[in-house]
DNA sequence: GAACGTAGAGTTTTT
DNA sequence: CTCTACGTTC
């Protein structure tokens, strides 16, 4: 171990040895920052500190606590005798609820509601009150209860607020926190607070879980929210000695925070000295990844940002090729060069690491068409994950409810899949029937007179029996042939039921490696619940498609940076603050910093937002414009593009970046000139606005002449309703529209 | 009640 | 374009 110390430089080394006390370490991107935790940990137990499972380890995805375990273990010459504790805030409150449940008034077998169970509870709140439940609603009356959540506000708050949004749906609010005491269901946010009340409330059981631990670590710092800075608060061991400077040691870096959206507050990071007195502070600038091109351009960027420590990141590696930019006529274009760069890239070293980063998850679609084309491997990260394919749902629903029968949103969601004969009449009576009884679904089901329903109710038992005796993967089976699910689909004949009967047996085979590792029903479901999707992230994998969100915590070869347009990067939904953009501008840092040797910003002046619409001109990327010139380079091969014929072109790559630099001069698009200080947020180009004002008549290509009765909105989400002459009154997005005004 | 059709509406990031 | 909601038919 002494001579592992030996490979870290002595910031690092500071970081490792300064056990005791709080410890604050600001990490700049590739910095060494996984290798200072993993090191901590082993030189923990390598001096004898602390038995593994002393040590507590957060850090911000399930495969990141994975990885971290698994590197701690390579690190000790004999393994790890027994595992330290490394698991995300969520992972982490769902172990220890699941033990503490009763204190808290829970059952222990609590389900766990992710986004998707949210939404859908929601949405039925909202229907039930006669109130518009459509999707995009739902999503934002869930957003503010979230934020509500964590900020220790109540539906009681919402009655009283300002804003008249909060005080129409404060029913709403009470109703689904309700509904989820009901459920004996608890959603992500309320996994942390409902931990937190714990250590908070009850001092025995926080006395307890203090002293289980004499190490506590938190990775990703910047990126925690007040209930998880409560946590860390009362998780921080202390010692016997010095309880006044408890052992705690945060990793993180301010300017890669980029979940204050969801409510994460790096002002955590920015106060925690302050928070813990007598707190190390420790600075690693160096960076060990990038080449100093790619670190400049990033530093230049990053530099526009005013709420930062200022850190300053130097490499040794002054060498390296400067940041290429392509700027395509259209995205489908953008694509294609990416497509055939990877493509000549990886013939020319099968080694190379290569990922293309993208702000939302949508802009996917086109380089997985056009690496398909090219029959290039590649892998998708997040977007559509397997937990949330909705014949898993079905299966998992199974077992969820026959574990807690409360859990009203899973019964629900199976209780007529596969089709059983208990439609959306029999649902709402069964509804009915809980409601007036005060009781909950699955007893009314027992009493109904309803042979369907006692069949199905009949079939759960069953479920439930099976669970007793047998393991995980063989209850699994069952659920899949005794619910009908596998004959129904079977029956249906199209490949689509194919592939999701192979997505079903995919589960069985996570099943049976869990059963193997000797997890729990229970377990097995948590973790089902909780997986992220940076959790598909593969490091070995040779070319990965992946947001800017999910490729924080990775490093690759070669980079690609497409969809540099405002409104795209910086996000149109993202313009309205200041902090919006710094936020933002952190994003484009993180995915400036993935690079290790070579990176290629793209952009495209044309995009469709979806078909038929016509494409605007987009502006480039003001983080573009923020990296000074002579560390760009322009790739010319658009030149042939536009030489070839339309539909026939083909990319010839350039040999030598020294000669593209000679014939491509400065990048081609007019700059603005704006002063250093200047830092109003420009909007996104947009045709001209025309008004619609009450009563104007306008005309529509398909419906002709009409009124405008009303606007709605405003900026890109602008609605008129329009009556028109033999079509009715019509809602219709403004910028989509394409109304004449006559 | 279920299967199938058509019309209408709408894209940020995710533990 | 693609997903959902709702109407029509059996």
């Amino acid at each position: 171990m002494s001579n592992l110390l030996d490979q870290l430089d002595p910031r690092q080394r500071e970081a490792v040895t300064t056990t005791e006390g709080p410890v604050l370490v600001l990490a700049g991107a590739g910095s060494g920052k996984t290798r200072v935790i993993t090191y901590r940990i082993a030189y923990l137990i390598e001096q004898g500190l602390a038995r593994p499972e002393e040590i507590l380890a957060v850090t911000f995805t399930n495969k990141a606590a994975e990885e971290l375990r698994q590197r701690v273990e390579r690190l000790l010459p004999g393994g790890l005798p027994t595992a330290p504790m490394t698991s995300t805030f969520h992972s982490f409150c769902a172990r220890l609820l699941r033990r503490e449940a009763p204190t808290l008034g829970w059952k222990r077998d609590f389900s766990i509601y992710d986004t998707d169970d949210q939404q859908r509870l929601v949405r039925s709140i909202l229907k039930e009150f006669g109130e518009d439940d459509r999707a995009w609603v739902a999503r934002g009356v869930l957003e503010r209860i979230s934020r509500s959540k964590t900020a220790g506000r109540s539906p009681d708050d919402w009655q009283l607020s300002a804003n008249p949004q909060e005080r129409r749906h404060a029913p709403v609010f009470a109703r689904y926190r309700q509904a989820l005491r009901t459920a004996q269901a608890l959603d992500f946010d309320d996994l942390l607070l409902e931990a937190a009340r714990l250590l908070s409330e009850y001092p025995e059981a926080r006395s307890r879980w203090q002293r289980r631990f004499r190490y506590l670590l938190v990775d990703e710092y910047q990126d925690t929210n007040r209930v998880q800075y409560e946590l860390v608060r009362r998780l921080a061991p202390r010692p016997a000695d010095d309880a006044e400077r408890p052992n705690v040691c945060v990793v993180g870096d301010e300017d890669q925070s980029i979940y204050a959206w969801r409510g994460a507050d790096y002002g955590n990071i920015l106060r925690f000295e302050q928070d813990f007195p007598g707190a190390r502070l420790i600075l690693l600038e160096q960076n060990y990844r990038s080449t100093q091109p790619i670190l400049d351009a990033a530093t230049a960027v990053i530099s526009h940002n005013s709420s930062r420590k200022g850190k300053v990141l130097w490499s040794e590696r002054k060498e390296g090729t400067k940041v290429r930019l392509y700027e395509a006529q259209d995205a489908e274009q953008e694509a294609q060069f990416v497509a055939e760069k990877i493509w000549h890239y990886q013939r020319h070293n099968p080694q190379q690491r290569i990922a293309v980063l993208y702000r939302t998850n949508a802009q996917s679609r086109l380089y997985e068409e056009v690496l398909r084309r090219l029959e290039v491997a590649y892998r998708v990260v997040g977007g559509f994950s397997f937990y949330k394919r909705l014949e898993i749902r079905h299966l998992l629903a199974y077992l969820r409810v026959a574990r807690n029968t409360s859990d009203e949103q899973s019964l629900l969601l199976i209780l007529n899949v596969p089709p059983r004969g208990i439609g959306a009449v029999t649902a709402q009576g069964l509804r009915r029937e809980a409601r007036e009884r005060a009781a909950p679904l699955w007893e009314a089901l027992d009493v109904s007179p309803n042979e369907k329903l006692k069949k199905f109710r009949a079939l759960i038992v069953s479920l439930q029996e099976e669970l007793g005796r047998k393991p995980l993967p063989e209850v699994l089976e069952f659920a899949l042939r005794e619910t009908g699910y596998e004959r129904w689909l079977a029956e249906q004949n199209t490949p689509e039921a194919e592939g999701r009967l192979e997505n079903l047996h995919e589960l069985i085979a996570a099943a049976r490696e869990s059963a193997e590792r000797g997890e729990t029903l229970t377990e097995f479901l948590d973790r089902a619940a909780l997986v992220s999707d940076s959790d598909d992230y593969d490091a070995a994998a040779p070319i990965t498609l992946m947001t800017l969100h999910s490729a924080k915590g990775t490093e690759f070869d070669l980079v690609f940076l497409v969809g540099m347009e405002e409104g795209l990067f910086p996000h149109s939904r993202s313009l309205d603050s200041e902090a919006e953009i710094e936020e933002e501008r952190r994003l484009c840092y993180v995915g400036l910093t993935r690079a290790k040797n070579d990176l290629y910003l793209t952009r495209a002046l044309a995009r469709r937002s979806w078909a038929g619409t016509e494409a605007e001109t987009n502006e480039p990327s003001r983080f573009l414009e923020e990296i000074p010139e002579e560390l760009l380079e322009r790739d010319t091969s658009e030149r042939t593009v536009a030489a070839a014929a339309p539909g026939e072109w083909r990319y010839e790559p350039v040999e030598s970046a020294g000669s593209q630099a000679r014939r491509s001069g400065r990048a081609s698009w007019p700059r603005r000139r704006r002063s250093e200080d200047d830092l109003t947020p420009r909007p996104p180009r947009r045709r001209r606005d025309p008004d619609y004002p009450t009563g104007c008549e306008v005309r529509h290509a398909t419906f002709g002449a009409g009124t405008v009765v009303a606007v709605d909105g405003a900026g890109t989400d602008k609605k008129i309703v329009v009556q028109f002459t033999g079509y009715g009154r019509k809602t219709l997005m403004e910028k989509y529209a394409g109304l004449e005004r006559v």
